[in-house]
DNA sequence: CTGCATCCTACATGATACTG
DNA sequence: CAGTATCATGTAGGATGCAG
């Protein structure tokens, strides 16, 4: 049995659905990829999410350790997030999910015009 | 821009959100990875799941071409769910979910006594 | 055994306006 | 710029009972 905030788990499965079992956390993450960011590059870049979802999963996934929140005493205030070491490892299953995203559209899709996402393959730390 | 059953996406990630960001997919997937499975082993092993819910998200995953219904025409009625071949290309991805699960819990958990799940490693085609 | 039909509730998210 | 504060709402999911 896993214990993770004060929550008991039977399937480690389990553990990562519940953390980012949302429609926006792992866009967010998908986005963190690419670097730290700040507050206002994620609210134009995650797309139509409202600044008081974003504030809300942006506080979720600091308290469970996904990623961190660094504050520059200035004015206007500057607000950097960047994932964490365990949230960095994130990167190859969001991968995985990119490449059996695009194995589904083979299969059940298609391909239209306009600009698509690319995945965030290699670590920014290794440049 | 890809299109799947349309709807229009920019990222292929979020296709795979689209799919199964939800309370039960993932846990119906991660128990049909051990092989096909009826009905009532599904409502036994996926857990709390209600019957209502779990029919619906069968239909779901069978709609969205992740998982196949076989029915045999017997008294009492046999209903079969298996994985397609685009639902077993999940497996690498659950698998690293659950090994991501475990690193989780060791930088953030604990381990109390009592039983776990184990990894869905091997295809049940391979044996 | 494998469902479907109702009814119901909670919560995630949105819309909008405001603040230091 | 980086958030709160209110108010509103859709829908996923639960509880329960019935059916072929």
């Amino acid at each position: 049995m896993y214990v993770v905030n004060n929550k008991e788990y039977t399937c480690a499965i389990t553990i990562a659905q519940d953390i980012f079992n949302d429609r926006w956390k792992l866009c967010i993450i998908w986005h963190l990829l690419e670097g730290e960011k700040r507050y206002k590059d994620l609210f134009e870049s995650v797309g139509e999410i409202t600044q008081k979802t974003l504030t809300s999963k942006l506080r979720e996934l600091e308290e469970k350790h996904l990623i961190s929140r660094q504050i520059f005493p200035e004015i206007p205030p500057k607000v950097v997030y960047a994932l964490t070491p365990i949230g960095e490892k994130l990167r190859p299953i969001l991968n995985e999910m990119f490449d059996w995203g695009i194995d589904y559209v083979q299969e059940h899709g298609t391909l239209k015009d306009g600009v698509v996402c690319e995945p965030k393959f290699s670590s920014k730390i290794d440049k």
